[in-house]
DNA sequence: CAGATTTTGTTCTAGTTTAGTTCTAAAAAT
DNA sequence: ATTTTTAGAACTAAACTAGAACAAAATCTG
């Protein structure tokens, strides 16, 4: 994944930024890390960019950004001995769901989301990553995973994925009207939208979320 | 499957990934399993990559990725309800935390929440359940379980379990100003509270959140 | 606001160290 | 006896260090 010095040199600039509020020069970094040039740390930031460990926006000054740091574990997390494990299950976590895009049609074996039993109970489930902001009243952000039980019928205020003429996958809030569906987004800059209930699958029902910060 | 050379590698690599952040070198690997020659850490990582357990990006150094990992095998814990089990931990559940309430008030030691070993690092963490809206803008709803990480510092932006004059915990985000912090409730109905540095202690860090529907 | 100044980022060259690959042969296992 | 695994050396390539010169961005100044 990363060289000890990429890695090193990642965390400098995540812990400046964090604590600092601006990202570090080139020459900060390189005392940091102990250089005395900095067409090194450039070579680095380089190979951290390639990686996605870090976005660089084009032609600014301490303009770094981190986008995801290594994850160091315990290592008691990852000893796969059954010694720490609990009754859990493992669904598939199908992709990002937004308004006007459809799911990922990919499912990819290796998404897995582990769960502890107590979160499902009878039936099928899958998880999904919001994307966008269509539901922020409801307090489910941009990021955060929901867990979506399989079913194909809701009841008037429940928050359903609907799928829109087989093509266009959203979650909002459902509400039935004789031959009408209600798809009701929470957030106030976004309209509901009225379909023929014809043309609305419903593919599941919101059962959990999930948010990790940082 | 694996050889038994292929999976202790394997695991090693993960290790040392998780663990360290970086990627160990093939020198490291050979010592780490006990061989004499690099040469064979070749042969199994090339072995590895082509069962898609590891990625490897082409003429980089260090730069291994675990795609999966072997299945894991629960020998001895009994499987409930049909269902499998996961690596994972409890952590206490010490009950609500509103504006005016101590915790310790409500602490039942006999409340667990199990979570997947995935949700949580290195530390220390308990949960508790959110009473109120004063942090509502931030995503986070009365009712919602809250997963703490236990630290005693935290940096500004951060969402704290704050702890005031011994007495009184909340959840707020933290900004330091000099001798001062802010409590910053996400709710446009509430007051920042400013507070001197010595009334308030930080009793933990919002690590994670879960919400259950229905 | 324009121009000057300082800070910051980029590029180049060149050399050292570290890491990865390939090959051959010996040793062990089947 | 054949195949698989291991060891070792030789080689190639990548990572790292350093210095300097230059270009661009941010800041200062009148």
């Amino acid at each position: 994944m990363l060289t000890p010095k990429q890695y090193n040199l990642l965390l400098y600039i995540n812990k400046t930024i964090r604590e600092t509020g601006c990202c570090p020069s080139f020459d900060e970094m390189k005392d940091a890390i102990g250089l005395k040039s900095k067409s090194g740390i450039h070579a680095l930031i380089d190979a951290l960019v390639e990686r996605n460990f870090l976005r660089k926006l084009p032609h600014k000054a301490r303009a770094l950004e981190v986008l995801k740091l290594p994850k160091v574990r315990p290592s008691t997390v990852v000893a796969l001995d059954g010694k720490d494990t609990i009754p859990g299950v493992e669904i598939p976590l199908y992709g990002k769901i937004a308004a006007g895009t459809p799911i990922e049609a990919i499912a990819n074996e290796n998404d897995k989301l582990s769960l502890p039993a107590g979160m499902v109970y009878s039936g099928s489930y899958y998880a999904l990553t919001i994307e966008g902001d269509s539901m922020i009243e409801a307090g489910i952000m941009d990021g955060d995973t929901v867990i979506i039980k399989k079913v194909d019928t809701a009841n008037n205020g429940d928050i359903v994925v609907a799928l829109i003429d087989d093509a266009e996958a959203t979650l909002k809030e459902i509400k039935k009207d004789g031959a009408y569906v209600h798809l009701i987004p929470k957030n106030s800059a976004y309209q509901t939208r009225r379909l023929p209930a014809s043309r609305v699958k419903v593919q599941g029902i919101l059962s959990s979320l999930i948010r990790t910060y940082h």
